[in-house]
RNA sequence: GGCCCGUUGGUCAAGUGGUUAAGACACCGCCCUUUCACGGCGGUAACAUGGGUUCGAGUCCCGUACGGGUCACCA
């Protein structure tokens, strides 16, 4: 051994020696490209529910290889859309850790001298070639072609170096034999050696292809869980190849199917489909969205549904990954919203509500919280909240025809006769409130010998000149104030008035 | 095209050789009711297909069809 290998030994060591063992590792290493999609997003909480159900580090590791595809902010996106959804990282970019740096173009050093270790074993080559260009469609664009360098003389492959030429290293994988593979999800994959191409390990530009800086992160990085999408799948039993050629121990693999936006089609920005921040944008909540998307691809078995991020990761198992692709269903995911809402606790309610009330309510003497009391047992996604509301403000054009109610058993006239009715009865309360109200309303209908719905539904169109409104007509005589609801009951009777 | 993977109602899914094949969303109906919603009750609806193995198959094996992935110096 020479003082140089003596000093690539010592590189080799140092790493190695910071690699924490004896726990749980995973990571979640994303190319920033400013968009988290909901496939991304499951990824993460899987990888995070492993980490966390098995009390081991959930890490964070920037995938920023591709040169090309720099997106300015894009890693901001990631940092958000974690933090909001509570994936919380222990080690990463903006932490530190004891096997950082955590961004790809950081570590740029580091992958080469692996690679050339890998050439010194025999299980890599330096290659010359120009790059390959993909014809244009047939099976040509297929063909598999032995690669010149492979078996180039060590000479030869000296003198081209020292010459400067420009070349990349290719991984030499074996003609004969297979390579079995064992996936945590999909069981174990063979593939025949030969249909394994010898892929690029460091690309031209000396940086490192996705598929070895991988390798090399995850083991310096301790990774024990590789959590990634299925579209890798393939390539995988050329991970052991390259784990055995450095005599690494191999972690274990969970492969995960596409969310997709319909049976033909992944989830993409392309189509059109709503990324995690689309959602929030949308109204959905945080908590609706992350449980949803959980249960999109996993399931714990039970009959339960509901599951918050700790739950989700004490509930974990990656026996309830499913091997098969699911279709993201929006109206499922609502269903979520609406029950994470209706379970909030109407205080926590009002507030979330409010930017969206007084986006149709701009009258400061009607109470948010009041009209968000009427809304939260009502209420999808907090977007749906200010078509809802147009009422408050003013009361809106409306045809007499509204008064016209086959189930209440009301026509104009009839309204005619309750609201003339109603209207001193209000008059006469000194208490605004429910009680109040109500009770003066149906010891009024009691008085008339009618059924409730009889006179309550004129009086709600008379205040809301709308057909279907949140809330009832004594919780919107009470926002509405005296006043108002007194004025509205009188511009009824007019307008009944003038009709008949 | 080669190779790899998958296939339970419209959607998410439970199911690991013997079940009337769960449950949820959506949809429909009824009840409750002061419109709408909530809530309650009920309903429609599935093992892709053909062969095996077995006393018995959604569950195991093989073929076919369909769908997805991959075959980049992108990740």
């Amino acid at each position: 051994m020479n003082e140089e290998n003596a000093m690539d030994e010592k590189f080799f060591e140092e790493l190695e020696s910071r690699i924490p063992r004896g726990e749980v590792r995973t990571r979640f290493a994303p190319s920033p490209t400013g968009y988290m999609h909901v496939g991304n997003l499951r990824t993460a909480l899987y990888t995070w529910c492993i980490a966390r159900h098995n009390g081991g580090k959930f890490l964070l590791r920037i995938e920023d290889t591709d040169q090309n595809r720099l997106v300015e902010g894009a890693v901001d996106v990631i940092y958000r859309t974690l933090t909001d959804c509570g994936l919380d990282w222990d080690e990463g970019p903006d932490k530190g850790g004891p096997v950082g740096p955590y961004v790809q173009t950081e570590r740029r050093g580091l992958y080469l001298p692996f690679a050339q270790r890998l050439v010194q074993r025999g299980h890599a080559y330096y290659c010359f070639c120009d790059k390959a260009e993909a014809e244009e469609g047939g099976d040509s664009a297929f063909a598999r072609t032995e690669d010149p360098c492979r078996e180039l003389p060590e000479e030869e492959v000296q003198r081209r170096l020292a010459a400067g030429m420009p070349y990349v290293i290719r991984q030499k994988i074996p003609r004969e034999g297979s390579t079995t593979f064992h996936d945590e999800i999909f069981g174990d994959v063979t593939a025949p050696n030969k249909d394994l191409d010898d892929q690029v390990l460091i690309k031209r530009d000396g940086l490192p292809t996705y598929n070895f800086a991988n390798v090399i992160d995850d083991h310096l990085m301790g990774i024990t869980h590789v959590v990634r999408g299925s579209e890798y799948l393939a390539s995988a039993p050329k991970y052991n190849l390259l784990y055995e050629g450095f005599g690494w121990p191999i972690p274990k693999y969970v492969h995960c199917s596409p969310v997709m936006r319909d049976a033909h089609n992944k989830m993409s920005k392309r189509h059109g489909d709503p990324s995690y921040e689309d959602l929030v944008e949308r109204g959905y909540l945080r908590a609706a969205i992350v449980n949803y998307v959980a249960l999109l691809g996993w399931a714990p078995g039970g009959e339960r549904e509901i599951y918050s991020i700790r739950e989700l990761a004490e509930a974990f198992q990656l026996s309830g990954i499913s091997k098969s692709q699911a279709i993201f269903d929006i109206d499922k995911l609502t269903y979520f919203n609406a029950e994470y809402i209706r379970a909030m606790d109407p205080a926590e309610f009002a507030k979330a509500a409010e930017p969206y009330i007084r986006q149709a309510v701009k009258n400061p003497a009607i109470d948010a919280a009041a009209v968000a009391g009427l809304l939260q047992q009502r209420t999808e996604v907090l977007t749906d909240i200010p078509g809802k509301l147009g009422f408050f403000d003013a009361l809106p054009e409306y045809d007499t025809a509204l008064y016209i109610h086959k189930k209440s058993k009301t026509d104009e006239a009839i309204s005619l006769e309750m609201l003339r009715a109603a209207l001193p009865a209000l008059e006469a309360l000194d208490a605004w409130d429910d009680e109040h109200i109500h009770d003066a309303l149906t010891g009024l209908a009691e008085k008339l010998e009618v059924k409730n719905a009889k006179l309550m539904w004129p009086v709600r169109i008379a205040v809301t000149g709308t057909a279907v409104t949140p809330g009832g007509a004594v919780e919107i005589c009470r926002i509405l104030g005296r006043e108002e609801t007194l004025r509205r009951l009188r511009d009824g009777i007019e307008r009944l008035s003038s009709k008949n």
